[in-house]
DNA sequence: GCTGTAACCTGTCGGC
DNA sequence: TGCCGACAGGTTACAG
């Protein structure tokens, strides 16, 4: 599911629950996501306070108030579900799209009787708990690239970044080695706002184009996030409203139909890179 | 070290 | 209607 705008839009509807509240239970229903879950892990949180709520690359971090920090990752199809208990398990905000109880994996209940739940249907997410201290040096955050939208991310910084690489601009956005959150949509809508192809090697792209990238990623998250990220299938925000940055799509899903770009008369086409698809304007893309 | 591919798992959709 | 294959927002192990 989540990329960076959804990610971060799910940390932000989680921290006024989260953020300051003791975990009065929590429910641990498999043993595993994409990886095991650390053991005892619901034991280990239970009667922990969390401090507050960050984000770090997709990674959603809650810091508690035992020196550990409880790491989340939606994977493809993960959702967190906000309840209150005090109304009632039927008034649950199990809003659309709908989850199955089926795939609920973890419930959290707080101090205050809200709950949180974690549902995701293919499992490619996952929980863990680090300690704060080791925090960047742990094998899920050791490799992690630069945030694209720090202080720091620029055009010269994503030309040092890219220089020398022979792999196609698609493949470099991607990779979460050299930036981190720009997932399959946000890397086509990137590409396409700064007018360069996918399949142009990553280390062309230097001076002016750079910037012109860099100025588009961070443009296409900003906006991304403003409008509470995109539901194409499965992702909602925690309270089941849905994102709508997907009806701003400029060429994202859009094979075979009009460019939108101003004056260009070219059609989006999709090809396939790396088993994902790309779509983009043969015409306006260079 | 770099690059491309397959695999992880489940649900949905389109074609036959 | 039912079956089958393709595909889906992510990440990583492995082969070349």
């Amino acid at each position: 599911m989540p990329e960076l705008p959804e990610v971060e839009t799910v940390m932000r509807g989680l921290s006024p629950v989260m953020a300051g509240r003791r975990i009065v239970s929590a429910v641990q229903r498999r043993a595993d996501l994409r990886f095991p879950f650390p053991e005892r892990f619901a034991e280990r949180l239970t009667g922990r306070r969390v401090e507050a709520l960050a984000r770090r690359a997709k990674y959603i971090l809650a810091p508690l108030d035992d020196g550990m920090v409880l790491v989340m990752h939606m994977g493809m199809s993960g959702r967190f579900v906000v309840g209150d208990l005090s109304v009632g398990e039927a008034a649950r905000v199990y809003a659309a799209p709908a989850v199955d109880p089926q795939h609920t994996h973890v419930e959290l209940a707080f101090e205050d009787r809200q709950t949180v739940s974690y549902n995701d249907p293919r499992r490619f997410g996952l929980m863990d708990l680090v300690p704060a201290a080791g925090l960047e040096t742990h094998k899920l955050f050791r490799h992690l690239g630069m945030e694209p939208l720090g202080p720091d991310f620029d055009g010269r910084a994503l030309e040092h970044l890219l220089a020398g690489r022979r792999t196609p601009l698609k493949a470099a956005l991607l990779d979460q080695r050299l930036i981190v959150g720009i997932g399959n949509i946000y890397a086509c809508e990137a590409m396409h706002r700064a007018g360069l192809s996918p399949q142009r090697l990553a280390g062309t792209v230097a001076g002016r184009r750079a910037a012109g990238l860099a100025t588009a990623i961070r443009a296409v998250l900003e906006e991304a996030i403003a409008a509470g990220g995109s539901t194409l299938r499965d992702y909602a925000a925690v309270n089941g409203e849905l994102g709508y940055f997907q009806h701003r799509f400029e060429v994202y899903d859009r094979e075979g139909e009009a460019c939108r770009r101003q004056r260009c008369a070219g059609v989006v086409a999709r090809l396939v890179q790396g088993g994902r698809s790309t779509f983009y304007c043969q015409r306006c893309q260079r």
